[in-house]
DNA sequence: TTTATTGGATGACACTGTCAACGACATGGA
DNA sequence: TCCATGTCGTTGACAGTGTCATCCAATAAA
């Protein structure tokens, strides 16, 4: 008899994936301007990471840079992010988020938090902890490849 | 001054399921004659539930029943989904693997369960059972909406 | 100066997810 | 029986995401 299958964690985080994303796109949609995911996290970014340039948010995403290159684009022609030419370096540009950029953020990060919250209610401070540790365990696993 | 965000475990899980999806369509490119990770995870429904229908498949996994219907209908022209006529229901089709399709399945179900072994090495087994056990809670807190 | 490298833009394509509409069949009630 | 309503499956359309390859301009290295 074949076992069942031993790719239960995969199961979970696929499933939980699914409905995960569900939810924070539904919130998005709201209140969020029709903002995807994926641009406001780099929103995000460019809040916390004033002047740094699209590689850095490559380099530390770990995305492709054609997609950092098209989300920057979408987010600067909606008046989210602005530029400026890096004086030491001829092809960068330094990012950061205007003030309608940042206001929205921090409407978006609200609601990922109180998702966040939501969906981890009923867990303890130290379950939080182990469940943070474990998931960091699981990337450092799969990381390098 | 703001507080960072109270969003690590959602970072966590999206880090997590990117680096996953890279590993995962990799083998597949490999050694699953290019199939999607949703055309095999349909593909094992129906091998482990010989003669349910595409509705069964919606109902059990949540997902929308036109992305059902393409997966299925592109899984059958390539011989690895065989369908019947329901005898009760002139709507149905009863869907079963053909033997090309159980053996592919059976090597991406080996694929993922190696990959899994992978992203879970060092853990103990009363921390898999932990992780499992924690990602459940969370999957039941955004379950219902 | 010539060459190699890097930041960034663009085109092309595949996979996924979602919504709307349709034809075919099923079922309940008038 | 006939009609309304609901269900199974199909198809069209579209948005978001991820990836690869190519190109330009500017910089750094030879």
């Amino acid at each position: 008899m074949t076992r069942p299958a031993h790719t239960d964690v995969l199961d979970r985080l696929h499933a939980l994936m699914h409905g995960l994303r569900r939810h924070l796109q539904e919130a998005m949609r709201q209140d969020g301007e029709g903002l995807g995911p994926m641009e406001v996290r780099c929103l995000a970014y460019f809040m916390r990471n004033d002047g740094h340039t699209q590689s850095d948010l490559v380099q530390h995403s770990g995305r492709d840079k054609a997609q950092i290159a098209r989300i920057v684009k979408a987010l600067h022609e909606r008046g989210l992010l602005q530029s400026s030419p890096d004086p030491e370096d001829g092809r960068s540009q330094r990012v950061s988020a205007t003030a309608a950029g940042q206001s929205l953020q921090r409407k978006m990060q609200q609601h990922r938090a109180r998702f966040e919250k939501t969906m981890t209610a009923g867990l303890s401070e130290s379950e939080r902890t182990t469940l943070l540790s474990l998931l960091d365990r699981l990337q450092d696993n799969v990381g390098e490849g």
